[in-house]
DNA sequence: CAGAAATGTTTTGCATCCAATATAGCCACA
DNA sequence: TGTGGCTATATTGGATGCAAAACATTTCTG
């Protein structure tokens, strides 16, 4: 009950525009989740997150229940919330679903991408590989960030505002599942798929485009294993 | 602030578990706007509600909360919740999504559909044709509503939780656009697509289910006249 | 000593209460 | 008579309090 939840930021980011503080502590708490600062099966507790923050169970309580529904997090009911921890059937489920939305959103991308979009995203990979070649957990985390990122600023390009909204969820619901599962650490180990994918974006070439979108997830999803998942329950039965 | 607000079961569903009464407001509110018995743009007071449903309005926030996700209300900060209104804006989108994700389920689908599962869709379809030959408004809403069934059943046999998800949420979607720029309110005009569909279903014909879909998402959105709304914002301005 | 029952503690679910904000009604004044 | 500002009212945002459920601990019993 002491320093438990290592949320960073505590107490600290008082709300810069004081209008809606439940999404402020949504927002941190999702960058916390998704940068694994709180581990899957973590307990939020109400009372806790809310001195944390400094505001009442009630605002907590919303900031709560909209991560429950993009799914980062599981509230049952009597007990609480909790860092939601995907099974293996969750996390094929959510690249199952982005390899139908995503070579949708390229399409739509090459059709409206401007110039400087393009330069956008080209300042955006220089920071990603920059992350990429720097060492420890902080640069690594900052990496999964960067590159989730850019699949969100390909939906934002993309113009829906319900993919958009889809995308939001799917790529947060990719980085738990990466922090989860992910093999070494190194998601992208070797590839530099989206430099190529900005390429063929460049070039307006659609089915290129789609093409390496789905081969880029298809190297997310290799660098899972998704055996592990019986052992840690193992593991957590017994030990820790 | 008489019976205002015409939720039709109201008082009447006490919760039959008893549990998640937030849940089961939301699943009447939802029917209710689906159904276009609350006209998009109505005032969802949480006063009002709460006494409808004899809850406080702790339970009703939530619930408009819900919805607010799911796009369906729209909350403005000390103003409330209303029933949204989709711009034709909007409405395009919702389609565009829905021609993204579809094809792909009725892919799942037919990968994974069991022969209960293909007798489950027939007698759903004979209801549907029956609704389709009643007349009246009451028959005009079911209608709508077993159209809207159909695909969301068709998601449930693709197998995957987080598609499903962002299906009710188009589909929900789809019944208000329907509802508010819909010409004529027969939908599905003469055409009977979702028998066809079954059939390239039940067939195991990917390309051709596919493409079934795409020309029925085609249908659905030939019938609305999206040019009207910006009549209906100058009149609402001017009268009521 | 093991397991079950009971008691105390913590935490959630929800109703209620108060302050802040928006809306509506009213009056003054040009 | 119409417009602008002011007061009154209604409604939301959010904190608090209380009952019930879950959880932890201790005590009792076989």
């Amino acid at each position: 009950m002491d320093k438990s939840l290592q949320i960073a930021e505590a107490r600290l980011p008082l709300d810069p525009n004081q209008e809606d503080r439940a999404q402020s502590i949504r927002d941190s708490l999702r960058d916390a989740i998704v940068d694994r600062r709180l581990a899957p099966g973590t307990k939020l507790s109400e009372a806790e997150v809310g001195t944390l923050f400094d505001v009442s169970r009630t605002v907590v309580r919303a900031a709560l229940q909209m991560l429950a529904f993009e799914g980062l997090v599981k509230v049952e009911r009597n007990r609480g919330a909790f860092v939601s921890d995907p099974t293996p059937e969750e996390a094929l489920q959510v690249f199952a679903s982005r390899r139908l939305i995503e070579p949708g959103i390229i399409a739509a991308v090459i059709e409206r991408v401007t110039p400087a979009d393009v330069s956008a995203f080209r300042s955006h990979l220089a920071a990603e590989t920059r992350h990429k070649q720097e060492r420890g957990a902080a640069a690594r985390r900052a990496e999964i960030k960067a590159s989730g990122d850019f699949h969100l600023m390909l939906a934002a390009v993309a113009g829906n505002a319900i993919l958009q909204k889809f995308m939001d969820e799917l790529v947060a619901r990719s980085s738990l599942v990466i922090a989860l599962y992910g093999r070494s650490g190194a998601s992208s180990c070797g590839h530099n798929d989206h430099a190529d994918l900005l390429d063929a974006v460049e070039a307006h070439d659609v089915p290129r485009a789609q093409a390496l979108m789905l081969r880029h997830i298809g190297h997310i999803e290799a660098d899972l294993d998704l055996r592990v998942k019986a052992g840690l329950t193992l593991k957590d039965a017994l030990a820790i």
